[in-house]
DNA sequence: AAACTTTAGGTTATAATATAACAATATTGT
DNA sequence: ACAATATTGTTATATTATAACCTAAAGTTT
């Protein structure tokens, strides 16, 4: 169940699956994955690599899309309201959830060579915040954590 | 020992305490603690709030120092080399560390409301970590938290 | 269907954050 | 004093993100 990025895997499902769970959540929410957006979901997941959102102004451009940058950002602001992407926010870049629908914390790793990103379980990151909420007495509403360092294959290239 | 920026507390000893640990660095790393970054980090440790690049350029311009951006990105980015400041990415700003010299994750709570970050241990994450190298057999080289959430005093003034 | 309301997209401009490149100056070591 | 290195000054520009206002499309009510 736990993928793994830095494995070969069929690739096709991870997208047939993101675009999937996107139609289904946006059913259940009255809401409608139009055109623009469901391209921009699909161009996120092309890869398990983290995209900024100027890279995607052209490639809508190519494909007749307007491309100018509201466009993106609304289309990018709306799946990450439903949750159907993360913001990696020390790289500026988004990257598609694995389990969209179940509220959870943003938890990656991104391999600085490849630059592929790992979602990551995130349960650890429940005992961090209620620890916290204990001993300040804050009331945690978000949290974000992001590993950076070597995936396997590129550990093996290093040697 | 573990600081509650939350509480009344006398800020100047977090000031001193902050320089000194500085001061200290610099000396053992044959680094130089020149006027611009003692100011910025002075700038930094002015309240508990992370603080923008460019909230720094007009301060630093009124005591006569040069204010372009270059110089307030070099003084910060030497802050961060030396572990004496962290980057808080989710804000694009910066805050001071609470326990420099001890290499250590990123890793904080901030209030959304009066915008006050508390440093948090971060022994947690190394589990995070850890785990996520056994599994996944990536090597984890820098990782960061945040949380966003009420802090106790902002709680009450909502009630 | 017509009129109305709500949602989404188009367009232009600009704000906010960060870095590149190169020249000038200050500091350190010999 | 001299050379080598580190730091700062300066100008320009790159990158990321949002404001504001208008138009079009889709859903809703009558
Ligand atoms: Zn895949
Ligand atoms: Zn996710
Ligand atoms: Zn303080
Ligand atoms: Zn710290």
């Amino acid at each position: 169940m736990t993928q793994n990025v830095y494995k070969h895997h069929d690739h096709h499902s991870c997208v047939d699956s993101a675009l999937n769970k996107a139609r289904r959540l946006c059913e259940e929410s009255g809401q409608r994955l139009t055109p623009v957006r469901q391209r921009v979901l699909e161009m996120v997941w092309a890869n398990h690599k983290p995209v900024g959102a100027y890279d995607l102004l052209p490639k809508l451009a190519e494909e007749g899309f307007n491309s100018a940058p509201p466009t993106v950002y609304r289309a990018l602001d709306f799946l990450l309201d439903l949750g159907l992407i993360h913001r990696i926010s020390s790289l500026n870049a988004f990257i598609g959830c694995n389990h969209p629908g179940e509220a959870h914390p943003s938890c990656f790793f991104v391999c600085r060579e490849c630059g592929r990103a790992q979602e990551l379980d995130s349960r650890l990151m429940g005992s961090l915040a209620s620890k916290a909420e204990e001993e300040l007495g804050i009331k945690v509403e978000q949290q974000m954590t992001e590993l950076m360092g070597l995936c396997p294959i590129c550990q093996k290239e290093a040697s």
